[in-house]
DNA sequence: GGAAATTGTGGGAAATTGTGGGAAAATTTT
DNA sequence: AAAATTTTCCCACAATTTCCCACAATTTCC
């Protein structure tokens, strides 16, 4: 099953409503039952969960050790932001201020399938983002998956 | 099936209520049978176990030596400050007020999803400790997560 | 190429949620 | 036993969220 892939520029509603593209929601498997979980990402974006993907991290977390202070600690950060969200009639999922406003987004947002989950950028922040990661791409290749 | 997550910034009244956020509440299994246990944290906050999860607990306090003296006094901390509440209608708890005064809770609570059970805090004391833990979020996710 | 279906966008109506407070019931105190 | 306090249950209100419908643009299919 192939992951999520390509990129979309989608406007916000007044209501904090951003259309998931078609083509991506298709790749979700029936058992993420068109639910989606948003939370803070690295990079001041949205990264955006399929249930079903999520409940996998979800038992990553839960085997960590609870009576673990700085696992105690790394938990309440990541649990902290994340928002489950339906699908509605549309293909719509509705965001809270709080993640918006965390990513710099307010009418326009870019949409990119990543793989296992959605990031959701404001498009200049995300501009900045390549611009600055462009010089050192052939580098980081390399580094990345040279053998 | 997936566990508590998100937080929210809810007022507390008069009476020592707090709503239970309904996205939070959904996620309680209905053997709970709308019914928390709220009882003292680590770090100074308010933990709330659905019924089902407490019982959990419970029956791993119970398996602990009781003739152990350690033992005893885990126990008999964990126990002490333990409390049954119920939902009202509008989706409140109400909470004593020692456990409010031991968590620094007076006009205003932050409400924490932490899977398998709640945290209330105190909006200010949270952020002294997130900031009070030194390392990043960023940090932490690779020491924690990475493989 | 053209008809039909789907997609992205917006907004209104209805239901739900969070907040406060009042009255009744239970509890404790005098 | 009466008074005072606490707890429980109920109602009201504003704000938000959810659900539904409309419409234009695009894509799909024959």
């Amino acid at each position: 099953m192939p992951g999520f892939k390509g990129q979309a520029t989608y406007s916000v509603d007044g209501k904090g409503r951003i259309a998931i593209p078609s083509r991506m929601r298709i790749c979700m498997s029936p058992e993420a039952h068109n639910t989606l979980v948003a939370t803070r990402g690295f990079e001041q974006c949205i990264f955006v969960y399929p249930l079903d993907e999520w409940m996998e991290i979800e038992e990553q977390i839960s085997a960590l050790n609870p009576y673990s202070h700085k696992h105690r600690a790394f938990i309440r950060r990541f649990m902290r932001w994340a928002d489950e969200v339906t699908i509605d009639a549309k293909g719509r999922i509705p965001l809270q201020r709080p993640l918006l406003e965390y990513a710099g987004i307010e009418k326009t947002s870019l949409i990119l399938g990543n793989q296992k989950y959605l990031e959701i950028w404001d498009p200049q922040r995300f501009d900045d983002y390549l611009e600055a990661e462009e010089a050192d791409y052939e580098t980081l290749a390399a580094e990345v998956m040279g053998s």
